[in-house]
DNA sequence: TACTAATGCAACCACAAAAGTTACGAGTGC
DNA sequence: GCACTCGTAACTTTTGTGGTTGCATTAGTA
């Protein structure tokens, strides 16, 4: 796979859910559709649910569900759910050590939690279920 | 180090370069300077050459140069010649296999190419003269 | 209660990408 | 010729990530 593996299992498996949320699917179901393992399912899920965009039930009939409508569930909110950082660094990267190198670094960073913001503001104009129309007849 | 070594030390040193732009200098002091090895160095740079931001000579006398004005290089030259896609994925990344994931990929890279445009707009802004604003005298 | 099916989570293994390292060839000035 | 430098190939080490296994926990069902 490869950089953004998780982003694309994530919008892949909301884009199914968005076509019948009223279905629940367990993580053994998606795993086997994408390709991958219930385990790595369940991780990248359970970060969306932390974020409140599914709901996980256990036991006999458990799975995984949509918590509120497609339409109110963004690329953004997925894209945060994940905490990527796409192009931010993260704050605790390293320290100075030197003033030309700490001003460099300033505007290194402002550039880039700039473009930051303007790709979530970008990804916050889309929602999952204009991310999944059908063109045909689905075939699985 | 983090994801964006390369570009971090790429600019570091060309805001060195920037401030005093006459001099000449070898692979191993700026290795020294930047804490790391003089081959990661000359690979480095080697993409800064190849794009003509550098020129280097071998030899007694050799070293690394701007090979035009600080102010002609920007922070997207360098972006471009190092070919960082920080947002959009590489074309050749996996074959659809399905019409749904198909739709889904396109929507995404269609974003995705977006932000990385502006990014580079973006970048296209600062050069490389602007990174280096010494606040105070440099300490080395 | 016993059984089955699902999540949750921790601990590993496997693989790939990138930095780091070593080595050597090829120019260049002294 | 010698010292110094880049250029490049090959290798090792590190790191991040997906994959895998195992087990506790929860929930439905007979
Ligand atoms: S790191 Fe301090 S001057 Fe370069
Ligand atoms: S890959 Fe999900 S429908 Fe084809």
């Amino acid at each position: 796979m490869k950089r953004n593996s998780r982003l694309s299992l994530a919008l892949h498996t909301l884009g199914h859910m968005a076509a019948d949320s009223k279905h629940m699917r367990t993580s053994a179901d998606i795993a086997d559709h994408a390709g991958t393992n219930p385990v790595v399912v369940r991780r990248v899920l359970g970060k969306l649910r932390e974020a409140g965009l599914l709901t996980s039930e256990k036991g006999h009939a458990g799975g995984w569900r949509l918590a509120r409508a497609a339409q109110d569930i963004t690329l953004a909110d997925v894209y945060l759910a994940l905490d990527e950082r796409l192009v931010a660094s993260s704050p605790n990267d390293d320290v100075p050590t030197c003033v030309v190198e700490h001003r460099l670094q300033n505007k290194i960073t402002a550039v880039m939690e700039e473009i930051e913001r303007s790709l979530i503001e970008r990804l916050s104009k889309t929602n999952i279920a204009e991310v999944q129309d059908i063109p045909e007849p689905s075939h699985g």
